[in-house]
DNA sequence: CACATTCTTGACCGCTTGGTCAAGTCTGTT
DNA sequence: AACAGACTTGACCAAGCGGTCAAGAATGTG
């Protein structure tokens, strides 16, 4: 599954074939389709397994903490790093949802991500943190911000990613810090 | 071009043949190879022109105002309300960033993008408007969040592109409000 | 040893693909 | 009418695809 998330996001998952994988990998076809059902299903398998982990990872650096704002700071910066270590699951996961095959899955998964933002932003503007916004659009915002930031930053021009998630909490903290008259009505 | 966009917003890219697009034209094959060298130049020349119009669409919304900050929010909405009229687009795009053979060919054109808003920012930080950041880290903060609240809000659930580009709007400004403490280091 | 089960192989299959091309039609010019 | 060049057709092709399977190796069990 290593070997063909890499092969995936090298090449895009359609012009992958599973010869040019188990080649690779110095074993024979059968061997494949043994493990799984088919090309898809890997492909799915991937996915799911790189959601998992993600969370996992995002839970696991925010449990320790109370206030809700320090928990979306922390939980974006785990996305951050871990990000920063899963390149290849990043374009896979941008390619998913491209494909009408794949993006319900995929989906899925980050209704899940979403949820659990959107809970802390709620528990924020409970305790009056931070502006009383629709939560849902905010938490959405957030991960624009990071996915944005990471893919630019992190992925294409190799930047430490604590740094870039300096700078993605900073703005998502404070936008632009635009305090002015800019507000639209 | 407009067929297969469509198709390939729909299929992806790889699954739609040539042969499903000059069908459901209702022309020969070979008028395709009369106006295109493959499937992958159509494919290029679909991105070309998308970018350019929106590029275009951006340009004209800000032409005739002054001030940095309400340039980057006439931006912003004119881009969310091309995002909404133009959902096939947006998802070969999408795909483009995942595919090797496609990616340098978009990266061209978001690179002008980039320019542009790097520009603004640069001037908005000049007259004090907006915090002194990283313009670049800046410019790409705002795309994520646009892109991020197109797809989601009116791409996938049909919003109100101006709707949207209000929150977006909102959180660009002012990102989450949070005034308070939870500033780091 | 024999035997069953798990695992591995790669030639093979039916099918689809992007792309070609000889043949033909249409259009405008003389 | 005669001709040229722009345009259109769809049968055709080699290549490659995802997936199958008869055959065999490894391993565990008695």
């Amino acid at each position: 599954m290593e070997y063909a998330a890499a092969r995936f996001a090298e090449k895009g998952y359609h012009p992958t074939s599973v010869a040019e994988i188990v080649q690779g990998l110095g074993v024979g076809k059968g061997v494949f389709y043994w493990y799984f059902d088919s090309k898809e299903q890997l492909f799915l398998e991937i996915l799911r397994e790189a959601q998992q982990d993600l969370r996992r990872t995002q839970q696991q650096a925010i449990v320790d903490e109370d206030d809700p704002v320090r928990k979306i700071e922390l939980g974006l910066r785990a996305s951050m790093r871990w990000s920063a270590e899963h390149r290849d699951v990043n374009k896979l996961i941008e390619f998913a949802a491209t494909e009408d095959r794949f993006a319900p899955a995929l989906r899925k998964g980050q209704e899940v991500a979403v949820g659990d933002i959107t809970r802390i932003v709620k528990e924020a503007i409970a305790e009056g943190e931070i502006r009383d916004s629709d939560p849902l659009m905010l938490a959405h915002a957030i991960l624009g911000v990071t996915a944005q930031l990471a893919r630019v930053f992190v992925h294409e021009q190799g930047a430490n990613p604590d740094e870039v998630a300096d700078a993605a909490v900073t703005f998502v903290l404070e936008g632009l810090g635009a305090c002015g008259d800019a507000r639209h009505g």
